[in-house]
DNA sequence: AAGTCTTGGTTGAACTTTCAACTGGCTCCA
DNA sequence: TGGAGCCAGTTGAAAGTTCAACCAAGACTT
């Protein structure tokens, strides 16, 4: 990177206002906006996809991840690791879709205090029908968007974000 | 699965179910998963970090944008766009940050309809104090951990995305 | 076998975001 | 000059998310 400048991510701090600390350079700069942009209208864009089949991105993901998974059921603290919601927001969450039927929980019968979340017929229907629209506007926005290499590179991007150590 | 498989952006649908359309390759797949789960990884680190503050990364955005600005301060209508979020979030969340005397809202003397959302000395004192430790926990979990060159990829990356052309 | 600690999950209230309706000011054209 | 239509911004209720407190069951310790 070139030399530390004042900023604050972004513009200009008046001189005499400068802090002492590594900024980012212009170019990161760039960087880093486009992806808060482009992230946001990414997701904007997947979720009005989504809308038409009365589902958003994390109700779709937890779908796939049911799918995915032997006998289509998943406990719910795995689940909530597996599409990144909180306990709590998916307990929420996995009520309203149970009200829509398209998922069931059951008692786990290894661990009684264990809850699985499990697909239901309807749901496996929504998720097909929904699968491919959805497919094709990940592809139509993001990997076709952004070229086959440069996907590849992102994809290492972020499993290198998921790497980094974290005194959660 | 290698080559295009049926599945639903990842797990098989039982041969009987498959779908015509032309899903992701492995890979991809992966790469997709790395980002959703990646990208939450960040945006809830960089949440963390900008909490000690007492602001989220939305407000944060704010700030910045309204410290770049000629005279510290943006249209209501304008700002929603560089910070990307819907006309009604933003007049809630600049209401909040009215309260805690981050931003005040004056009229717009050449366009009555119009309003400036105007940092305040505190809100720029927030925003020199959140800015290192914020910056810091940006060039930590993303810049280094990405590294430079894969950095400046997904830069261009999300331009494209950006660029996509779309029927809003 | 009791005591404590941890884990799995839920609850409800507080807070934030979305959605649709609405006010009022600008524009343009007859 | 007076609509018709659009643009800027707000509003309040509904929907969704977070937070902290909670209950119940497994696990570990003695």
């Amino acid at each position: 990177m070139s030399t530390a400048e004042a900023s604050t991510t972004g513009g200009a701090i008046a001189a005499d206002d400068r802090v002492q600390a590594r900024w980012l350079t212009a170019e990161q700069q760039t960087a880093w906006r486009n992806y808060l942009l482009g992230a946001a209208r990414l997701s904007e864009r997947l979720d009005a996809d989504l809308r038409k089949f009365g589902i958003d991105l994390g109700e779709y993901e937890i779908l796939v991840t049911l799918e995915e998974s032997p006998g289509r059921r998943v406990r719910m603290s795995e689940l909530a690791d597996r599409v990144h919601q909180s306990r709590s927001r998916l307990t929420h969450t996995i009520a309203r879709m149970e009200k829509s039927n398209l998922v069931v929980r059951t008692m786990c019968p290894s661990d009684r205090r264990g809850v699985w979340a499990q697909l239901t017929p309807t749901g496996f229907d929504l998720l097909k029908s929904a699968a491919p629209s959805h497919v094709a506007c990940v592809r139509r926005n993001f990997v076709e968007a952004v070229g086959e290499q440069d996907f590849a590179v992102l994809g290492r991007a972020f499993a290198a974000v998921l790497a980094v150590e974290n005194d959660d």
